[in-house]
RNA sequence: GGAGAGUUGUCCGAGUGGUUGAAGGAGCACGCCUGGAAAGUGUGUAUAUGGGAAACUGUAUCGGGGGUUCGAAUCCCCCACUCUCCGCCA
């Protein structure tokens, strides 16, 4: 959520940058600033009634300690008229600032100056490449076969005992998902990331904290009995472990990495790339999540970037690393860079990760803050990425080490699965 | 699932309707004392938000939400969490 202050500062800058997303309603941002001034209106009106009627509730109880009782009963008639009044005047204020607070909910961050102008996927700007295509047989398989073929994967039994989208990994290809995750949690946490496992279902406190709600309702599983959701992603438990908590300047910045599995209904997604594990509705994913102050966050997130990067290339995948226009930016985001890697039997770029910088728009949610060397207490800023998303991954790596003799994976696996081949 | 006890400021803890934003203590900050420190002593010490150049000041906040009342930390209702006992159970 966009802080009000903002928009006072600059409303016209708060347009343009809207405009880079292709925001179809500006004059959100003029009804925004009108609803502002009214609510203030309207607060010094209420709150002065509540402040007469305050002193006068003072007056009857020094009234009443000292034994006065007609005087008293005089004053609270005299009071009775002021409450009716006050009500209906909080009633205004109140409806005032629900319409202010749903109007500034509907608005996007704002992008960082980086960000390239555009409206699809198309538009976003490769930053670089790294690692080479394989060059495969004319008869190289597709990652969903060689599941089949090295008995790695049963999606029809995933099927039977849930639904479609719910993978049962089975033998070398659930002993392959271990291996990732613990190679991307060491590799996190040397990093200086403190690793969290933390709960798979949260409240609606916490989804609304990073703003899965109200927006992105219907891509949650929703457990009603409870009110209870299952996470998309880490990012939503783990950023909300700082949810209403001033952070000590000396303890920034907040480093927290976690895997989870991620819950995904993906409602509307039906079409051409949901072959094998290209979109499922469960997958295992390790995030990285830093907290920083304000004027370190876009070091930071260069930082997160190579981060990532650095782990594709231990992965020995070819990727690239995409900026992503105004108008392919999730809403919360005010700076996104996109991983893909290449799964060169689909001849395919599959997303595997997305480092982004929110400044305070989720902070500001959560009002999770810190104290300045002056004293002054103020947002920090919140930014995370994966490290990485298993499916496609495993996907990419299936396809692009595929030979004769098995599938060779990279070395910096070997440990960690045991052996240097599926076979 | 059933029964009971609890949730107060950075922490401990008092407070069952009236100058209570909240006693007392600890901690912290600054001053005095000291050769220096400890002890002692004095003062200060929540957050958010509106107004104001500022001094200052209005409002809200005692787990969350609602209610009663002129007035609620205090009374009533609902919810969450913690602890104890019973039941069930990996």
């Amino acid at each position: 959520m966009l802080q009000i202050t903002t928009l006072r500062q600059d409303p016209e800058r708060v347009k343009e940058r809207l405009g880079l997303r292709n925001f179809p309603q500006p004059g959100l941002v003029d009804e925004l600033l009108q609803d502002d001034e009214n609510i203030r209106l309207q607060k010094g009106i209420t709150e002065k009634l509540q402040a007469s009627l305050n002193s006068i509730s003072k007056e009857i109880g020094m009234l009443m300690g000292k034994g006065e009782k007609a005087a008293a009963e005089a004053k609270k008639e005299e009071v009775a008229g002021l409450k009716k009044e006050l009500a209906a005047e909080a009633d205004k204020l109140s409806l005032l600032e629900h319409t202010f607070n749903s109007r500034l909910l509907q608005l996007p961050n704002l992008p960082h100056q980086s960000v390239p102008a555009g409206k699809t996927p198309a538009d976003n700007q490769v930053v670089r490449e790294g690692g080479t295509k394989p060059d495969l047989a004319s008869d190289a398989l597709p990652h969903w076969e060689l599941i089949k073929k090295y008995n790695l994967i049963d999606f029809e039994t995933g099927s039977k005992l849930t639904g479609s989208g719910f993978p049962l990994y089975k033998g070398k290809g659930a002993k392959l998902q271990r291996s990732l995750i613990q190679f991307f949690l060491d590799y996190n946490t040397s990093a200086g990331y403190t690793e969290y496992l933390p709960p798979l279902m949260v409240n609606e406190a916490t989804a609304y904290g990073t703003g899965q709600l109200p927006d992105k309702e219907g891509q949650m599983y929703h457990i009603t009995e409870d009110g209870f959701y299952m996470i998309p992603t880490a990012e939503v438990p783990v950023t909300n472990i700082f949810r209403d908590e001033i952070v000590k300047a000396t303890d920034l910045p907040v480093k927290m990495t976690a895997y989870t599995p991620c819950f995904r209904r993906e409602a509307g997604s039906f079409g051409a790339d949901v072959r094998g594990l290209n979109r499922v509705h469960q997958f295992d994913k390790v995030e990285i999540i830093q907290l920083t102050e304000p004027s370190l966050s876009y070091i930071t997130l260069d930082e997160m970037v190579l981060h990532v990067e650095r782990l594709l290339q231990f992965l020995e995948l070819p990727y690239r690393i995409l900026r992503l226009c105004g108008g392919d930016m999730g809403f919360t985001s005010a700076l996104t860079y996109d991983f893909e890697v290449y799964s060169a039997a689909q001849q395919k770029w599959l997303e595997v990760s997305s480092v982004s910088n929110f400044e305070t728009f989720q902070t500001n949610r959560m009002k999770i803050r810190y104290k300045e060397e002056g004293g002054k207490t103020q947002l920090l800023h919140s930014l995370n990425g994966s490290s990485l998303a298993l499916p496609r991954i495993v996907a990419a790596l299936l396809e692009n080490n595929q030979t004769a003799e098995g599938i060779n994976l990279p070395q910096a696996l070997h440990t960690y699965f045991g052996e240097a081949t599926i076979k």
